[in-house]
This record gives C-alpha cells, sequence and structure tokens, in this order.
RNA sequence: GCCGAGAUGGCGGAAUCGGUAGACGCAGCGGAUUCAAAAUCCGCCGCCGCAAGGCGUGAGGGUUCGAGUCCCUCUCUCGGCACCA
C-alpha cells in the first residue's frame, strides 16, 4: 500500500489561544479548549472515503458497570494511540465505541437497589461515556450502540430467525445449574462450592429446552483459518486451537441384550490400540441404561441422584473425587464377545461426546485410579521394550502412544499405535460395530439464558406449528424495560403480557419464548455494525465493505477473551459471510490484527478475621511506611492506626471482593 | 484436573544469537539551589561485608569454557475451562 501523505487540520482560536508555550500544563483549561476544537471540528468522525486507505482501530467495548476502571483506560489509550498515529501517517481512521449492555449485573444491581436494570444500565453509560469523552479519545461518538437497544437487537433477532431456518440454530436438551430453593437457574459463577450464592441450597443438575449455535458445523474452518491469523499472538492461536481440539479416533459400540431387545452402546476413542485393555464400560448418570439399572436397584438410584447434585462447571468436575457404581448390567466386547461390567461414573457428562466412555486402566491414568479404588483390573495390552509394567504402580509410558507396540491383544500383537488402530477400526467396520471418526472437543454453543436483561429469542411456541420464528413485520420482540427483579426464577415467565401472543403461522393462540440469549452473541458482530449504525432497513450494508475490507485492522482487549469471544466474534463473521447478504463482500475472518493486554494489578491490603478469612482493605484507606531505602516496611489503617497486613501485588478484583466490616488485628 | 502464559532489586521492567545481569523509568537516599518549600539540577541506589571479597535471575538437577537465556523435574502466580463479562 502506497503511503498516504500526512494530513493537517487548521486549529481553531480558542485552541490555538491555550496551546502557546506556557511554563506549566493546565489540564482542565488546555483539555477543555482542545476537547471542544475536536468536538467542532468533528475531528474524530469517520467518513467512508474509498481514495484513501482506511485504519479500523477497534478496542473490546465495555460492559457498563458503573465507572471506568484502569484496565479501560490502559485498554482505551492503547487504542487511541494507534488511531491517532494512523490519522497523523493520514489513514481514514475509525475508532468507534459502544456498550455491551446487557448481562447479570444489571439484574444483580436491580435486586440490591430496586432500580429497573434498564435504568441502571443507561444511566451508567451517562456516566461513562462522559469519563471517555474526558479522557479526550478520539473515538466517532455519531457511531455509538448500545446492545440493549432494540435498535440493535432487533437484528440480532434478524439473523436468528435466518439461522434457525437454515438448521444453524437448533433446539435440544442442555444441563445448567438449578437452586431448587429461589427455583432459578444460576450462572457457574453464582454457584460457590456447590451451593447457591443467595439461597446457599446444594444445586442440583437439571436438563431442559435450549436452543443451540451450531458452531461445531465450522470447527473444521475456525481451525484452519487460525494459520491466516498473523497479526494475532502465538498463544491465543494455540489456545483456540486446543480448545477446538480436532482428535481423530474410533466410534465404536458395546453390543447388548436389555428386556428381550438387541441395541448397542456407543462410546468414542483415541486409542483404540487398545481396545483388547477394556475392562468396564462408564455411563453418565442421565444416561438411558443408568436411569434403567436403576429400576430396580435402590442403591444406585441414591448413587444417581447423588450425581445430580453440584453445578456443572467443567473445573469443579476436573478435580472433584471421581466416583462410580456397578449398574449390574454388562455389555459384550465389540471384537472378543466377553463381558464388560457397566458403571455410573460421575465424572461423565452426558452432554459430550456419547455420554459414555470405555475404560482402559492399563494405559490411561484416570481409568487406573479408578480401577484402583475400586479393586477392578488392569490389564496390560501396550509394551515398550525395557520397561516392566506394573499394575500397582502408574508410569508414564502406559499412556504415551508415540512408544510400545500391542501385547496381549492377539492378532493385532506387535503392531504400533496407528496400525493398530486401522486394523481394529478395519474389524469393527466389518462388523458393523464401529468406524474412523474425526471429533472435535469444541460443542455446540447454547445461547439460551433463563434470564431477564437480555436479548429476547424470537420464537413463538404454537401447539400445532411448533415452534415459530417471528416474522421479520414483527421485529424486535421488545423487551419490556419496567419490571421487578427478585431474584427468584425468571421475570418474563410470569408477564402474560409478553408470552401470551398468537401463532404467526396459524394465528391460534400461542405462548412466545420467555428465554433470553446469551450476551456474547451481542458482542459476536457489534464491530460490524459500527460501520452501520443507522441503517434501520438491514442488519448491514456495503459501509461495512469499506471498513472491514481485509480484516479490522487492530483489535484491542484484555486476553481472558482470548477463547470465548474471539472465536465466537469469528464464528459470527463466517455465518453472515455464508447468509450472503445483499451488497455485502465476503469476509473470512475479522481481526486482522489483535493486541491482548494483560490485566492491571496494584499493591493490596487485607485484615484477617476470626474466622480466618481475608478481608481485602482499599489501598486509599491505607499509609504504607517505608524504610531508609524505600522499602516497604509495614502499612496501617488510617481509619484506626492499627497494622494491616500486606498483600503483595495483585489484580483489582480482589479489592472488589471486599465484604463486611474490616475486622481489627 | 486440563489448555495457555509467567516468576529478574522496594516497584514497572531491560538484557534480540548462550558471552560484563539489573538498561530506562518510578520510589528512596545524599547534595546544589531556596528564607523555606515546590519545581529543577547533580550524584548514589541488587544483597551481605569496614574492606578485600562473596553471593545473586522461583527451587533442584543437567548440558557448556560460559546459562536469566538450552534440557529435565518440581513449586508458586496469573488467564481460560463453555451461564462473569
Amino acid at each position: 500500500m502506497a503511503r498516504p501523505k500526512p494530513c493537517h487540520e487548521p486549529l481553531n482560536s480558542a485552541f490555538a489561544k491555550v496551546s502557546n508555550m506556557q511554563e506549566k500544563y493546565h489540564p482542565a483549561d488546555i483539555e477543555r479548549a482542545a476537547q471542544a476544537h475536536w468536538q467542532q471540528t468533528g475531528a474524530a468522525r469517520a467518513v467512508e472515503d474509498p481514495s484513501r486507505p482506511k485504519y479500523y482501530c477497534l478496542s473490546m467495548f465495555p460492559y457498563p458497570s458503573g465507572k471506568l476502571h484502569m484496565g479501560h483506560v490502559r485498554n482505551y489509550t492503547i487504542g487511541d494511540v494507534l488511531a491517532r498515529f494512523h490519522k497523523m501517517l493520514g489513514f481514514n481512521v475509525l475508532q468507534p465505541m459502544g456498550w455491551d449492555a446487557f448481562g447479570m449485573p444489571a439484574e444483580n444491581a436491580a435486586i440490591q437497589n430496586k432500580v429497573p436494570p434498564a435504568k441502571w444500565t443507561y444511566a451508567n453509560i451517562d456516566y461513562m461515556r462522559s469519563q471517555l469523552q474526558r479522557l479526550g479519545f478520539a473515538i466517532d461518538w455519531e457511531r455509538e450502540v448500545a446492545t440493549c437497544s432494540p435498535a440493535y437487537y432487533r437484528w440480532e433477532q434478524w439473523l436468528f430467525t435466518r439461522l434457525f431456518e437454515k438448521g444453524l440454530i437448533y433446539k435440544k436438551l442442555g444441563t445448567v445449574n438449578w437452586d431448587p430453593v429461589d427455583q432459578t437457574v444460576l450462572a457457574n459463577e453464582q454457584v460457590i462450592d456447590g451451593r447457591g450464592w443467595r439461597s446457599g441450597a446444594l444445586v442440583e443438575k437439571r436438563e431442559i429446552p435450549m436452543y443451540y449455535m451450531k458452531i461445531t458445523a465450522y470447527a473444521e474452518e475456525l481451525l484452519a483459518d487460525l494459520d491466516k491469523l498473523d497479526g494475532w499472538p502465538e498463544q491465543v492461536r494455540l489456545m483456540q486451537k486446543n480448545w477446538i481440539g480436532k482428535s481423530t479416533g474410533v466410534r465404536l459400540a458395546f453390543p447388548y441384550e436389555l428386556d428381550g431387545k438387541a441395541d448397542k452402546l456407543w462410546v468414542f476413542t483415541t486409542r483404540a490400540d487398545t481396545l483388547m485393555g477394556v475392562t468396564f464400560v462408564a455411563v453418565a448418570a442421565e444416561h438411558p441404561l443408568a436411569a434403567r439399572a436403576a429400576q430396580d436397584n435402590p442403591a444406585l438410584a441414591a448413587f444417581i441422584a447423588e450425581c445430580k447434585k453440584g453445578g456443572v462447571a467443567e473445573a469443579d468436575l476436573a478435580t472433584m473425587e471421581k466416583k462410580g457404581m456397578p449398574t449390574g448390567l454388562c455389555v459384550q466386547h465389540p471384537l472378543s464377545g466377553a463381558p464388560i461390567p457397566v458403571w455410573v461414573g460421575n465424572y461423565v457428562l452426558m452432554s459430550y461426546g456419547e455420554g459414555a466412555v470405555m475404560a482402559v486402566p492399563g494405559h490411561d491414568e484416570r481409568d487406573f485410579a479408578f480401577a484402583q479404588q475400586y479393586g477392578l483390573p488392569i490389564r496390560q495390552v501396550i509394551a515398550v521394550p525395557g520397561e516392566t509394567f506394573d499394575a500397582t504402580v502408574w508410569q508414564p509410558w502406559y499412556g504415551d502412544k508415540t512408544v510400545g507396540v500391542c501385547v496381549n491383544s492377539g492378532k493385532y500383537d506387535g503392531l504400533d499405535h496407528a496400525a493398530a488402530v486401522d486394523a481394529i477400526a478395519a474389524d469393527l467396520a466389518a462388523k458393523g460395530l464401529g468406524e474412523k471418526k474425526t471429533q472435535f472437543r469444541l460443542r455446540d454453543w447454547g445461547i439460551s439464558r433463563q434470564r431477564y436483561w437480555g436479548c429476547p429469542i424470537p420464537i413463538v411456541h404454537c401447539a400445532d406449528c411448533g415452534d415459530v420464528p417471528v416474522p421479520d413485520a414483527q421485529l424486535p420482540v421488545l423487551l419490556p424495560e419496567n419490571v421487578e427483579i427478585t431474584g427468584t426464577g425468571s421475570p418474563l415467565a410470569r408477564m402474560p403480557e409478553f408470552f401470551e401472543t398468537t401463532c404467526p403461522k396459524c394465528g391460534k393462540p400461542a405462548k412466545r419464548e420467555t428465554d433470553t440469549m446469551d450476551t456474547f452473541v451481542e458482542s459476536s458482530w457489534y464491530f460490524l455494525r459500527y460501520a452501520c449504525p443507522d441503517n434501520d432497513q438491514a442488519m448491514l450494508d456495503a459501509r461495512v465493505n469499506y471498513w472491514c475490507q481485509g480484516g479490522i485492522d487492530q483489535y484491542i482487549g484484555g486476553i481472558e477473551h482470548a477463547i470465548l469471544h474471539l472465536l465466537y466474534a469469528r464464528f459470527f463473521t463466517k455465518l453472515i459471510r455464508d447468509l450472503g447478504l445483499p451488497g455485502m463482500a465476503p469476509l473470512d475472518e475479522p481481526f486482522k490484527r489483535l493486541l491482548t493486554q494483560g490485566m492491571v494489578v496494584a499493591p493490596t491490603f487485607y485484615r484477617e478475621g476470626a474466622d480466618g478469612k481475608k478481608c481485602w482493605i482499599n489501598p486509599a484507606d491505607v499509609d504504607v511506611s517505608t524504610d531508609e531505602r524505600g522499602r516497604p516496611r509495614g502499612a496501617t489503617l488510617k481509619a484506626d492506626g492499627l497494622p494491616v497486613r500486606i498483600g503483595g501485588i495483585e489484580t483489582g478484583c480482589r479489592s472488589r471482593r471486599t465484604t463486611g466490616s474490616i475486622p481489627r488485628p
């Protein structure tokens, strides 16, 4: 690209007057005058101009939580410096700003302060906008978007109906955290040590119907296109690659007969070469086989009920104690025909893969630990020259598929991993009991939320016509703004004036969907809408082609969004490309360059209460004493002059968690 | 538990290829200037030691003439783990 000519703007007289070189810098005067000048001249206004090269500088939009924090200031300063630098180089710069305005904190504030979420959110937006303006960022405020405004979310609903009609959004059961006291679904964040954060009740897993976006249909392209993103940090690309988690393996079946009916239990494995070492299979508590076995086994029924306790967060499931119980049922080994006992495992999830796993204790570390705990057989079926297998102690080579060959596996003895997988897959295929399969760790994206402050899902449930998308002419489905939030149940589900409607197809009385969408949906396309925020006839228009051509030039935001937000945004860009909106040039990837900033940290101070819990103290309330070399030696609370403990350098969220009164030492 | 990143003075951080560890800045200390202060300028500033010297890049091993840098093991911290945003 040819280097563009620099452009200079005349200063107006007010700015010129204060900007003359002075002894001291008076920010109140100089910045006010400079900002007034920029305002009058529309200095930050971005206008499409095909004759000039564009530079689209995007910062992740903030959640309007109340006030800007240091992380915002840092993030938007980086963006502003890049935007101004490129403007000085002569680029036609777009630096927009908006508000990721739906979400849980507004509902929490509503419960606490008895203020409707909409009112709270709009007040925060007004305040934070004024803070950004005082910071003097070169933002084109004419393009501001707030995701909670109907002008924005109507197009999200419009897109939903298109994707629903294409089958890219579908309905299936999903597992959620259920608070049995508050009778409400909880976010993972609201489950603390397996209990509801407000009620304190033990949380249960519950399966409910939800809408899912078929992101797995794009798994292959989302993975392959990571290679094109050479303007992204390597670590972020690697994290996304591992998250998508492409693996090749074998989907195979264990046949069984139950109640006089023949059936098959399907599992997926990347280690088909160890198939002859299977000594049991484990199914999820919700698996039909588990339910069937529990019918005449009260102890098993009690265990299954216990498995349903606790939340659904993967980190909790992965760290909890592995427990299991035999069902008393057996399935047949697909090759040897030997009986294989079926166990229920609390670590097997119905929503992952087939809801069942085959266990090879000899060559999988977790299966090994489980087998030892419950006295299940451990069989060696892989050998490495010079190494001795000992069924009482796990050794790393047991699970390493890059070394060793099959043993104790009959005709497969002597084959290495790849050859054994091929041979076993061929034999399974011949029997109709399996085939090679590519599998992704990535799961379809559940977007239904049983919450009020979000974008209503534009579906009408009709007894005769089923799930009917709301026709374009009836969009947007408006979210009522004056509601009372109690923290129990979903407010929309208690509002007949919202959900009572008629079927768009047959006209009979019908019920409107009361779930709202995951707020990640809004943040998956806002960067495209900045190009045409005023269009009330279409979601996007040709202005997107100008600003987003070749990708948004620079995206800046926190590393915490390295996977979910950035993957969803990439997914939406491809979805929108494939919808082929009129006048829109195809765009494969939204962000050409990505800059992920770290977390802002600061010194922390705390006291320990009688119960041993740390109570974090605002650094502004602390006096720090130092020695003659400037090293901190002690700290006291200004209010009582008594010592507080120095907690080191940490992220701001520590002090945010401060609750209750500060204990005396 | 799994994936990713990291650990260097009181603090933020340099050291691009394996070659003088701590550039630059902040804080601190000393001095100049000043009636005094602020501001400014000059100097000192890893730890122990009067010094000579010794020690030192999260811990422990290893490779090398030489390791902050490469290899192995471990510890801790941070981000994410699909309903926080």
